[in-house]
DNA sequence: ACGTTTTAGTAACTCGAATTAGCAACACGA
DNA sequence: TCGTGTTGCTAATTCGAGTTACTAAAACGT
């Protein structure tokens, strides 16, 4: 176990004091040093491999240069899970891209204390993303952590915290708008959970938006509310279905939520999207493989992560941001479940590369909306 | 943005000495504190609301208390994305458990430089777990961090670094094994991925021993090789299809790879489980509702990382850790792509609990094996 | 009443680097 | 030859807590 090498050790070996290697590496401005000296110094560090010891940094510049990514392991965690890696990719790269790191901090379910607040208190970290936050959350960020600047992945209502969502009325407007195209007149709606979710209640907006810019009334028989299962779709595509008449596509805004459907429509016997056309939400990774694969709605979770990093980086800056409320634009996936593509033709060259796509860097920077 | 409290803030307030505020809080053992002052401490850091600093302690303790995750974007990107919350949901509680904090720390892709080197000589982390280790890590391994602790997830040939791996071959002949007792004679085998891959080639030792063990003829004529992908699973499932006699039952090891055999089936009208019966391995997320739900072998996510984080903990806490390559167990989940099961039935009810259940702590402890 | 032990606590040092203030040595102008 | 700069470097302080070594006061024994 070889020992670390410490600047004092640097110096000694080049002959000059501890503050001399600290500007010499440290290439400070306005410090008047030999070249002599200079070669000196960097050939010692080279020597001796030296590395400046992180926690004493910290110790004297009062900053921690980490970012704290805390899971809520909340309800929709199915779906949270789906996107955790692209989201925490693009989270930590926007972290390294301004030189931190990254502290990644679980919260056990059925844990109401403080462990994220420890982060802030004991000072591991400089600021934090919680992803999934609960409507609880509101009052414990504002007991626990007042002061630190923390950024939510996910709206929260009542709370005047900065946030990245996704545009989910834009997403849900698109989708819809894809089957209207289509010549669908009778569009159903399930939705990925409760209104009392905000994710939920903007897809369900979106739809009406999409509905009302085509001229067509909403009709509240053709909405079911999804709990983020696929039970959930299997039973709400159930009703639907037995409804006269039933809808000839139906938007379930989740992917989820959608292969319940699907099994929900296999077992009636009807085929998709031949007797009714189906467009998902999310684009979680696989339902380009299911049977039809599913056109859905890409949520930009790669983005989700990136801005959440960047937004927090410059709270912690002390940058003036004006408005910290990001929202980012969603992508239509065209694939077969929604009757826009020809029978499976045998030619599926492309999926793998599309695969691959998932997730990159492409949708950010985002649009950022009042 | 109020000043956090410091120690000394909460000796002057309690009309003590700094050191006496040490002792109390630390409750130090040995040393003669009154009742009256031990309140009159206790009360004055309640009061500021006094925690410690953790860079400070750091410092003087000489240890990060911090464990690194480092992804490696490696080739089997998608298959280790499926499982990274379960993997760092385990590996975070296996640090949280031993008083451990994480260090996420992704390798950007095409970036053969020392990234992760750097946790260790900057002393931002203790040790590190490394995920997916490409080959050509163990020389940068060798070369970069000889001494610090370091734990591979997945093997690497050549390597004598301590890891956690699934038992590929174990579970390989558990599914084998399975579609013998369904009375399959002449069952395939196309594998995650290029026999190079440790993975890949224990999965297929494990297919031939349950062979064996039932008195049947390894026949090379019924194996193919998958490359991770879908493309690959079609590819390889038409190869095997258009055998004289074709197979009764494939088991393809890997889900993903299954997904696209699947597609293949169904373009030539063979019905699962009927015509063919299928047995996957991985069990990814949603793979239960596909249609027809596929059999598959869980691998227990959770305790890969939960053992990796433990035998961290374990390394770097200096215990002599006596075999540190831990091999752990997988489960067979039978569904209905194999057979077993009766056709649909209508009654899915336990899907949803199913799904909580995936990546469990469950399967740990874990077999040790040489 | 004096030495010894125990009690209860504190001063001072440590970790490793950044940074402020300052100090020799030399150059230059008058 | 004496200020006044300028160059090139260093001593000393700081960050916040843990820890060792030591001390003043009280208690105790003889």
């Amino acid at each position: 176990m070889a020992k670390r090498a410490t600047a004092k050790e640097v110096a000694d070996r080049a002959g000059v004091s501890r503050t001399t290697v600290s500007f010499v590496l440290n290439n400070v401005a306005g410090m008047r040093i030999s070249d002599e000296t200079r070669q000196a110094v960097l050939q010692a560090a080279l020597a001796l491999d030296y590395h400046p010891d992180a926690t004493a940094r910290r110790m004297v510049s009062g900053r921690t240069k980490m970012l704290g990514f805390v899971l809520n392991q909340n309800l929709d965690q199915a779906l949270a899970d789906q996107f955790l890696p692209q989201v925490l990719t693009g989270f930590s790269q926007a972290a390294a891209a301004q030189g931190y790191k990254v502290l990644f901090e679980t919260i056990p379910p059925e844990t109401d204390d403080t462990a994220y607040a420890q982060l802030v208190r004991e000072r591991h970290v400089d600021g934090f993303a919680l992803s999934g936050p609960r409507l609880d959350d509101a009052a414990r960020l504002a007991a626990q952590v007042q002061n630190a600047p923390v950024v939510l992945l996910g709206q929260l209502p009542g709370s005047t915290r900065p946030f990245v969502d996704v545009d989910n009325r834009g997403g849900a407007a698109l989708a819809t708008q894809h089957l209207l195209e289509l010549g669908h007149r009778r569009i159903g709606l399930i939705t990925n959970a409760q209104p009392a979710y905000t994710a939920s209640a903007d897809r369900l907006a979106g739809y009406r938006k999409a509905l009302e810019a085509a001229g067509l009334p909403f009709n509240a028989e053709l909405v079911r509310y999804g709990n983020f299962t696929p039970q959930s779709g299997m039973q709400a595509m159930a009703e639907l279905a037995s409804l006269k008449p039933a809808p000839t596509a139906v938007f379930v805004a989740s992917d989820t939520v959608a292969l319940g459907a699907l099994q929900c429509l296999r077992r009636l016997h009807m085929r998709v999207p031949r007797d009714i056309a189906l467009v998902g939400f999310d684009d979680i990774p696989l339902v380009e493989f299911i049977d039809p694969p599913l056109t859905t709605v890409r949520l930009p979770a790669y983005g989700l992560g990136w801005g959440a990093g960047e937004l927090l980086t410059r709270l912690i800056g002390g940058d003036s941001v004006e408005n910290p409320r990001i929202f980012l634009e969603t992508e239509l996936i065209v694939r077969e479940s929604c009757g826009a593509n020809a029978a499976p033709n045998g030619t599926k060259d492309d999926a793998d590369s599309e695969l691959r796509d998932v997730g990159n860097r492409a949708n950010w920077p985002a649009q950022t909306v009042s």
